[in-house]
DNA sequence: TCTTTATGAATGAAAG
DNA sequence: CTTTCATTCATAAAGA
């Protein structure tokens, strides 16, 4: 990353102090995302040749290996183009930029709960239309804010009925609502996507001494000085 | 990149436009910097990897590379392998928790959506099944999986269109943004299908040329196409 | 700041 | 095919 390029801006911190960033478009946003969402699928495809290599560790030599690294390393090539605009680089690289969310408007909020409760919960699509036009007039808002909303509204108000309702003693439905934080299924595929889309310094992953223990033979050569520590990549 | 962090910040552009900018700090750059030196640095060890196995195809399996291999995918499936599973699992074991519903593995996913683009809509008793055994090798799947997903693609691809928002625009920016990631309408060619697999580190950064012209004022920050001759992956 | 919570959005599956 | 449901993901807002 040449950030030594990158325009700088000064913006007022709070502390009275001037602080300096760096100024990036979402375009440039965009495009570094895409790079990143790159690699993770390299990454990606990386573990599961583990896995497979793993799985048939014991046969004999020749090369199930190598083979594999070929056809793998060949398939990047191919896969990087299409990857490009895949929306699959939605699940892998997940923003780098945070794209926000609409965020209904207290008005808007107050006319949809209405709606809710006496409208007999089905929004249709005319309606839908409808309802956005008006709401459109209180704040930002399209047809497809006003669709989720009714899906989540109409299924978190019924997972609350459920769990109001102590019917169920034992513990034979479904796990209700909060599952264990620890237990969340990591996406495959989802290297970027945690909760940080960068990861600290501390998850690192890769320790590079490792690396080139591994396998490097000759000196790296492009070597941009991957902190030791550096936890770039923490998918976790 | 913590981006929900991001300040964002209104640069005045030329055109007299405001021109909105992520902005980032010298230490969230740093950050980036490394995740993608750290993804760069793996492309380029399996490059070496690939040549050095080329090279010796015929080497026996207790060659030191193939430790090395191993080695290396070893540490980089511990790291990134929990993706698929639960870090408290060990090898044999098979995970518990079955994951109730398919979830489709990147690389089902970009076959997938191959094939709905150029596919002619309609999947076929007989298609499904063809590909569902194709994409059996990149994953679990079944039939109904495939059908379900294609139906589902279809739907929203269709409804998204309707979706599309006609009345934001001017005023009130990102809010918006009923971009859709689903959408690969645009299919870009094989911008990396070269070979150059492995992108060098330096590449990886943005040239300043690129930025500032993404600066210009006339480039406006929602901008969700894709660039079609993006420099962008350049790096591969 | 960092963590937690509430909720907008995405999507596999199923009903209509 | 179209609409709905259920579950999960990601993030804006709130809490500590």
């Amino acid at each position: 990353l040449q950030a030594e390029d990158q325009p700088q801006q000064h913006v007022n911190g709070g502390g009275g102090g001037v602080l300096y960033v760096k100024v990036m478009t979402d375009e440039q946003m965009e495009i570094l995302r895409k790079q990143i969402a790159v690699y993770a699928t390299i990454c990606e495809q990386l573990v599961e040749m583990h896995k497979a290599i793993t799985a048939q560790q014991d046969l004999a030599g020749a090369d199930p290996l190598s083979l594999s690294l070929s056809s793998f390393l060949e398939c990047i090539g191919v896969r990087l183009g299409n990857l490009y605009c895949d929306p699959l680089m939605t699940s892998a690289g997940q923003k780098i930029t945070a794209r926000q969310r609409w965020t209904p408007t207290a008005t808007q909020l107050q006319i949809l709960e209405r709606m809710f409760d006496q409208g007999n919960g089905t929004p249709s699509r005319e309606k839908i239309k409808e309802i956005t036009c008006e709401l459109s007039q209180h704040g930002q808002i399209n047809e497809s804010n006003v669709y989720n909303w009714f899906q989540n509204r109409r299924a978190r108000s019924k997972r609350k009925q459920v769990v109001n309702t102590p019917n169920n003693n034992a513990e034979s439905e479904v796990e209700t609502e909060v599952e264990s934080p620890k237990d969340k299924k990591t996406k495959p595929g989802n290297l970027l996507s945690q909760q940080n889309v960068v990861p600290r310094a501390e998850d690192m992953c890769f320790q590079s001494s490792e690396i080139h223990h591994s396998l490097e033979p000759q000196c790296n050569k492009v070597e941009p000085t991957i902190p030791s520590n550096a936890s770039a990549l923490k998918p976790l």
